[in-house]
DNA sequence: TATTTTTGTAATAAAACTGTAACAGTTTTG
DNA sequence: CAAAACTGTTACAGTTTTATTACAAAAATA
C-alpha cells in the first residue's frame, strides 16, 4: 500500500515504532511531535490518513480533529485517534468530534495496520487500490509495474513514486514544494529544481510518440497529471 | 486559499508572525501599524477580511470597527478583533460594536487560521471556494484551469491572478492602484499603466468573438469584471 | 568489490512572461 | 472645435521560469 500518513504524537518511542513499521509496509510517513506543527503539516501535505494522539503538548488532538473536520477541504482525511485511556465514553467522544476510528495504547501493530487499511479502503479507494488507472496509464502496486497503452514501462524508484502520487489526485496542480514533501518526504534536503529533472524523466518514460504530454506544466504553480 | 487580508496591529512581532504564516497559506497580506493608516488602507484596498488590534496608537480598533460597520460599503468586510484582555465582557463589547469574531492574545496560529477560514466561508464563499463561476466564465483553483463557455482558456500567471481577484468581487470597480496592491502585492514597483496591458491580455484571452467584453473600463476609475 | 543503476546538481538552452514606452484612438473639458 | 486627459494597442527588450543535458556522487546489485 502506498499512502501518505501523518502521525501527530509526542511520545517519540511510538512515533519511531509506528513510522518504522508503516514504512516497511510501503507507506510514506511524516510526523509531528506537537499539535501546532501537526496541524500545519497536515494542511500542508494533505496526507491520506492521520494518526493522532488524544493528548498533545499544546493544541490537543481533539482540537485538531475538530478543526479539520470543520473544514470542507480537510474533512475527508480519515483520522485515527490514539489514546492511553480505554474508556468507552472516550470512544464515543472521539467519534463525536469526527474521528473515524479510535485505538487505545498500547496497541499491536497488526491491529493498527488493519484499521488503517480498512479506513483507506473506505475513504480513498485510489490510495488503497492495488491497480489504478488514469486514461491508458496503469499502475500496479503489487507488482510495481507501470503500463502505458498496455505496454510495460520502466520507471526508476523516484519516477514511480512521483507517478503514484500524481495518479492519486489527477489533474490537481502541485507545487514543487508539495511534491518534495509528498514524494521525497519531510525534512529532506533537495533543491526544488530537482523536481524538474524527475518530471522530465517521468515524461520521457510515460509519454508516447505523437500523443499529448500527460504531465502539464503550470507556470508559476507546478505540475499536474493531466490529459 | 486566496484572500486578501489586512492587519492593523502596532506590535511588529505579531504582524511579522501572522503575515508570514498567512502568506504561506496562500493569503495576500497587507498591514498597517496604526489606526489612521489602517482605516485608510482598508477603504483603499477593500480586503476580504480584517484583523485588528483592539488598542491602537491613534484611532483605536474599536473606533475603526464602528466606522466601518456604519458604512454600507465596508460593513460586509469581516473583522476579527485581537486583544490582550480575555474578559468575557470585552467579547460581548466586541461583538456589539460589530466585530465578527474576537480572539485573545496570545493566540495560536491554527486557532486564528480556523477562525479566519470560518469567517471567510460564511461571508465570502467566493474567496474560499475551489471553483468559482461568473456567468459562463469558470475558474478552478485546484487544477488552475479557466473556462469560458465550457472551453478551456490559457492564461499566464498574472492574468490568472488578475481574474481570480476580479471574480471574487464581480462588478466592483478597482483602480489600477488597487489592482496592483491586490494582485501584484504590496511594495512592488510597477507602473500603473502596466495594468492596462494585462487587462488587455486578459480580455484577449477570455472574451469571445461577438460577445460583450467581460471587462468594463470605468474612465478615471479603473476596471471591473462585468457583463 | 566491481558493476550497474539511480540521484541530485549545475550549467546552458529554450520558452514563456513581464513591464515599458511610444503612439493611436477616444472621451471629456474649456 | 481644440486641447487635455485618459485608455487601447503594439512591439520589444529584459527578466523569469522551465527544459534539457551532462556528470559526479551515492546507492543498489551482482
Amino acid at each position: 500500500m502506498n499512502a501518505n500518513i501523518h502521525i501527530v504524537e509526542d511520545e517519540q518511542s511510538i512515533v519511531t515504532l509506528v513510522e518504522y513499521n508503516l514504512s516497511k509496509e510501503g507507506f510514506k510517513v511524516n510526523s509531528s511531535t506537537n499539535g501546532e506543527n501537526g496541524f500545519k503539516a497536515i494542511k500542508d501535505t494533505n496526507p491520506d490518513l492521520v494518526l493522532m494522539d488524544w493528548m498533545l503538548p499544546d493544541l490537543s488532538g481533539v482540537e485538531i480533529c475538530k478543526l479539520l473536520k470543520k473544514n470542507d477541504k480537510y474533512k475527508n482525511i480519515p483520522i485515527i485517534m490514539l489514546t492511553a485511556k480505554g474508556e468507552e465514553e472516550d470512544k464515543v467522544k472521539a467519534l463525536n468530534i469526527g474521528a473515524d476510528d479510535y485505538i487505545t495504547k498500547p496497541f499491536s501493530f497488526p491491529e493498527l495496520l488493519a484499521r488503517i487499511k480498512a479506513l483507506l479502503r473506505r475513504s480513498k479507494p485510489s490510495v488503497a487500490e492495488d491497480i489504478i488507472s488514469f486514461g491508458d496509464l496503469k499502475i500496479d502496486r503489487i507488482t510495481r509495474k507501470v503500463y502505458r497503452a498496455n505496454k510495460q514501462i520502466d520507471l526508476g524508484p523516484t519516477e514511480y513514486n512521483l507517478l503514484d502520487f500524481f495518479i492519486k489526485n489527477p489533474k490537481r496542480v502541485y507545487s514543487r514544494e508539495q511534491l518534495l514533501t509528498n514524494v521525497w518526504g519531510d525534512n529532506i534536503n533537495v533543491e526544488s529544481r530537482t523536481v524538474d529533472v524527475h518530471i522530465r524523466r517521468l515524461r520521457q518514460a510515460i509519454n508516447l510518440e505523437g500523443t499529448k504530454d500527460l504531465i502539464r506544466t503550470v507556470r508559476a504553480a507546478g505540475y499536474s497529471l493531466d490529459n
